[in-house]
DNA sequence: CTCACCCGATAGATTTCCTACAGTCTCGCA
DNA sequence: TGCGAGACTGTAGGAAATCTATCGGGTGAG
């Protein structure tokens, strides 16, 4: 069974011809001229000892043998055809799973960058708030408020501290000027979201008044709207900070503990794509150095 | 669909080094050195932009995507090889269809000759008193004893006229010398075959005594025994004649106007190893020009 | 600790492949 | 009837892909 293969490339031409019933069709689909094709195809026949054409003065014909087994050969090249693109299709395509607030803060304002930095990727974003089963969701990777240590099976990098901040809109904020005194922010609307930053905060328990969110990035959203005071990773922020969006009131003086990382499973070699946005995401994400 | 294929040698050395998981090993059946298949292999890597093996210190692994996708090429190329195997196969198969008695007193001891001078050609001969549908019996070749005109789907190539002799073992006739005389013939042993010769011999109806064969060739061999004259074309005891193992005593003064002819298909351009068992024939059991 | 074995990498040689162009044949059209 | 378009054939020369040769790294067995 261990019998040799014809000559590859010939069996191309082959398959072409044969499919359009012509040398020049055959070779405009693969790019070269006729006469390359033309001779493929002599090429084969020599080494098969037949001929798989019928030569009309005007176009071709398959002969008896040469109808059988390009039939044959189709078929292959469409399992090629077909295996090669489900293969290449899946290499550009890059799971990446974060928490929500990440994605709207984060990753979805860096997407052109990375799409500048990394054409052809195709990049879909899993934005959950429990951490996926990297294996079983097919993930990539994913970025994670965290701590060590991890289990052997995932790599980790870090990716910046969780940092939190006090911030509010300016248009809130009035003539007050940071840093106010605790008992200034007390006075303020307070954004809640699902972490009870307050409570810690203020040191005792108790629920405060204001509005409540699930998500950190809501709580952001209503915080840039003037709503109220939030808090959040400075990461989160410092693009609102900078552009004078948001005013950061200072430390919130504790933390949880957790940062952020970027974690993937270990083992297996990543795909070059899969590597190139975790390269691209430590860059894009990790803080500068202070 | 018409997606791009991969180098097709590149899959060729996948193939290999993933049946093997090893570049040495597969670099033997390939019959190259162990650098061209890794060569191969990382050019295939980098065209779908992905890993396919997992490179360990002793031997290889494929990766997750590679175990996929190799599953499919060894599909696609199985059908490659089993497909070429059979066109190939086929094509040094040679089917011939002649008259039993041709191929007792012609083909077969012309068939050692063939072999010498056509090595790799397997010829498979069909003998039949019925002509063949060529057609219908995958003939490629068949000698037949007819006449023009033919149909127009058959090429004909003249052999050798019918040119009935007489002949008999030189033990039957002891001391009689040739030319004998009808007299001195009708009273020998007289052979019959199906084609009645002697009533058109004697010039009137009537059944002559003598054993009765249904092949020109079993009545040849009894008069090889010394058991009666026969009458057969020239073409089939020429050698015996030569030989001495037979005597000539005469054209039979008549013939059926029937000869010898190669016949075979139109249209469709034989394969090579037909042609080749065509011209054969032709130069081995043409008669000579006289 | 050394040898055997396997893979990675690279430069140069070699084989394969393609292009360019001239030739032949047939069909369709004026 | 003659001519042009379109298709395949064949060949020489050059471009491109492929292979060889060789060195280096790393691991595991004896």
């Amino acid at each position: 069974m261990r019998r040799t293969l014809p000559p590859l490339n010939a069996l191309r031409s082959f398959e072409a011809a044969g499919r359009r019933l012509s040398f020049r069709a055959a070779s405009e689909e693969l790019g070269v001229t006729q006469g390359a094709v033309a001779q493929q195809v002599r090429l084969l026949e020599d080494h098969l000892g037949l001929a798989l054409f019928r030569r009309l003065p005007r176009g071709l014909a398959l002969s008896a043998e040469g109808a059988a087994y390009h039939a044959e050969i189709v078929r292959a090249f469409d399992i090629l055809r077909r295996a090669t693109g489900e293969v290449a299709g899946r290499a550009g395509v890059v799971t990446i799973s974060v928490t929500p607030t990440f994605a709207a803060r984060l990753l979805i304002p860096a997407l052109p960058s990375l799409a500048a930095a990394l054409p052809g990727i195709d990049l879909r974003t899993l934005a959950t708030v429990a951490v996926s089963d990297l294996d079983r969701d097919q993930v990539d990777i994913a970025i994670r408020e965290t701590r060590p240590p991890f289990p052997a099976a995932l790599e980790a990098r870090f990716l910046f501290r969780q940092d939190l901040v006090l911030v509010a809109s300016p248009h809130l904020l009035g003539d007050r000027v940071a840093p106010l005194d605790p008992a200034d922010i007390a006075a303020l609307p307070l954004l809640h979201d699902a972490y009870d930053h307050w409570t810690r905060w203020f040191g005792r328990p108790g629920k405060r008044p204001g509005a409540v969110f699930n998500q950190v990035s809501l709580a952001l959203d209503a915080a840039l709207a003037g709503q109220g005071v939030a808090i959040a990773s400075r990461a989160f922020v410092r693009a609102d900070i900078a552009a004078g969006r948001l005013i950061d009131l200072g430390p919130a003086g504790y933390d949880t503990g957790a940062d952020y990382y970027l974690l993937r499973r270990r083992g297996a070699p990543p795909r070059p794509a899969a590597q190139a946005v975790w390269d691209w995401c430590h860059s894009a994400f990790a803080a500068p150095p202070e």
